[in-house]
DNA sequence: TCCGGAAGAC
DNA sequence: GTCTTCCGGA
């Protein structure tokens, strides 16, 4: 009945070709087949009319309750060729589902449980994600008893576990590729899930919501024939080529199997979900799943692009060689930029300088312009305290004309400012010699010839050439408004010239304010 | 009626 | 790994 490729068992139904995975296969012809899990075979009679007595949907979505646990049990044991068979045991089986959280029960009512589609699909199908996140989701799927309504694909593709080789088109290669990745976990379908019925499955989903089609066996009749795995989604016309997780789903069974009884809560759902038109490789404007390769395009660009958007491994898309996807829009190169021009427009600039930062140049200019303004200090070392006060002031000033310059530039071309800052205060500072360079040379500096003067006024003071402070006064009243005799006292003349120097001093600060 | 541990079969 | 069988306990 079935035959092997290499580790891969593949069953030959009815000789007439068609292979399926051995994980696909259950024969319902075969009661003693034990390659089938309890949980399928729970679907298979809650898919069977001539069952609703013996077990049906009940309740909530997936729910069903067990109206003859003794007849279920010898069913059970029927098929598993185990006579002693019993609802004790059986339910110890199901009881094991809890842990797998394929099944759980429902309190408080007898022999009622509830399956946990979720689990079931990514058992059976690991690529479909079930997720209850928002967003397009396919909802290609039956309800989800657990509070997600829709299914979503996951990152995991089937590719991931795809040899290069071998072709996602194949169910035999998603059954095994679910397999693969279902391995381990709950429930492997190694004793048989049938593909099959899982084609058939879906065909009778196409039935439930398009109505009977006479050419096609209902889900009453004999059973569908058998499809080679290589070929058995194309045999399906176009717009029944399942991909869905639930109508492709592990509750079909080969041959004379009804169409799953759905619990009357989930069936409304489940006969009209509609899938995704983003995330999956929907029929255009159907409401099932495809693999025409344009909509598998479609669905890979979606897929890309999440793929890229969630950082995963390229290596998750599926193996379809034979379609371009659309790569992902990404903020790239432009191509005609020339190589040595930056992509941005604008060039990434230093931030400006801080205060103190662009202080700092100009103190350092200011020590370096020091020798240039040589004579401030000179002016500092005056007695007169304002000046020292001024001339403080004079540099904050200069240096915030120096800020403003400053910030300009940074606009205009940030790499320069310091370049531009740096001269700039130079001219006022070349200036200040310059122009003071006409006094300067006239005499000596300023302060120095104050410093002199004042000097030579004391030493004649002290000579005694002038004595009396009242004349002093009224001398340096005088001096103001009369003119200096040629043949005049020193001391008059001394005052005049001190009095002309401080006239200058004060002149030459004003200015420099 | 249901649960779950344990051991064993396959 | 998935039951099957047995069993004690809640």
């Amino acid at each position: 009945m079935f035959c092997h490729r290499g580790k891969k068992r593949y069953h030959n139904v009815c000789g007439q070709g068609f292979a399926f995975p051995d994980w696909a296969y259950k024969p319902e012809s075969s009661p003693g087949s034990r390659q089938i899990q309890l949980w399928h075979f729970i679907l298979e009679l809650l898919r069977k009319e001539e069952y609703h007595d013996v077990i049906a949907w009940q309740g909530d979505y997936g729910e069903f309750v067990i109206k003859d646990p003794d007849e279920v049990a010898r069913l059970w044991g029927v098929r598993k060729c185990k006579p002693q068979m019993n609802y004790d045991k059986l339910s110890r089986a199901l009881r094991y589902y809890y842990n797998k959280r394929i099944l759980h029960k429902t309190k408080g009512k007898r022999f009622t449980y509830k399956f946990n589609f979720n689990k079931l699909v990514l058992v059976n199908y690991p690529f479909i994600d079930m997720g209850m996140a928002g967003g397009p989701v396919p909802q290609s799927a039956p309800p989800v008893p657990s509070g997600g309504t829709h299914f979503r694909f996951p990152s995991c593709t089937p590719s991931d576990v795809l040899s290069p080789n071998e072709d996602l088109r194949s169910p035999t290669l998603y059954s095994s590729v679910a397999r693969r990745l279902a391995r381990g976990s709950v429930s492997d379908c190694s004793d048989g899930t049938s593909a099959n019925s899982e084609v058939e499955e879906s065909l009778n989903e196409e039935h439930l919501r398009r109505g009977p089609i006479p050419d096609i066996p209902a889900f009453r009749g004999p059973p569908l024939p058998r499809l080679a795995h290589e070929g058995i989604f194309r045999v399906y016309p176009r717009p029944r080529e399942p991909l869905s997780p639930f109508p492709v789903s592990p509750m079909g069974a080969p041959g004379s199997l009804l169409p799953p009884q759905l619990s009357p809560a989930m069936t409304p759902n489940h006969m009209n979900y509609t899938p995704s038109p983003t995330l999956s490789p929907m029929y255009p404007g159907g409401n099932h799943f495809s693999f025409n390769p344009e909509d598998m395009k479609r669905y890979l660009q979606a897929h890309t692009q999440s793929v890229y958007n969630y950082h995963l491994s390229p290596r998750a898309f599926l193996h379809y060689p034979s379609i371009v996807v659309p790569q992902p829009q990404r903020p790239e190169k432009p191509l005609h930029l020339p190589p040595d021009e930056p992509p941005f427009k604008f060039k990434l600039q230093p931030p400006p300088l801080g205060r103190k930062q662009r202080e700092r140049p100009i103190g350092a200019e200011s020590s370096s312009s020091s020798s240039s303004s040589s004579s401030v200090p000179q002016i500092k070392v005056e007695p007169i305290s304002d000046a020292e006060e001024e001339d403080e002031d004079l540099m904050v000033e200069v240096t915030d004309i120096s800020e403003e310059e400053e910030d300009e530039d940074v606009f205009k071309a940030p790499t320069v400012p310091e370049q531009k800052v740096l001269p700039s205060p130079l001219p006022s500072r070349d200036e200040e010699p310059q122009s003071a360079g006409p006094e300067s040379g006239r005499c000596i500096p300023l302060k120095l010839r104050f410093k002199r003067r004042w000097s030579e006024d004391q030493r004649l003071e002290a000579e005694g050439s002038c004595e009396d402070s009242d004349k002093k006064v009224r001398g340096e009243q005088e001096e103001t408004h009369v003119v200096p005799q040629s043949g005049g006292a020193p001391c008059r003349r001394v005052s005049t010239d001190l009095q002309r120097a401080t006239e200058e001093l004060s002149l030459e600060n004003r200015d420099s304010q």
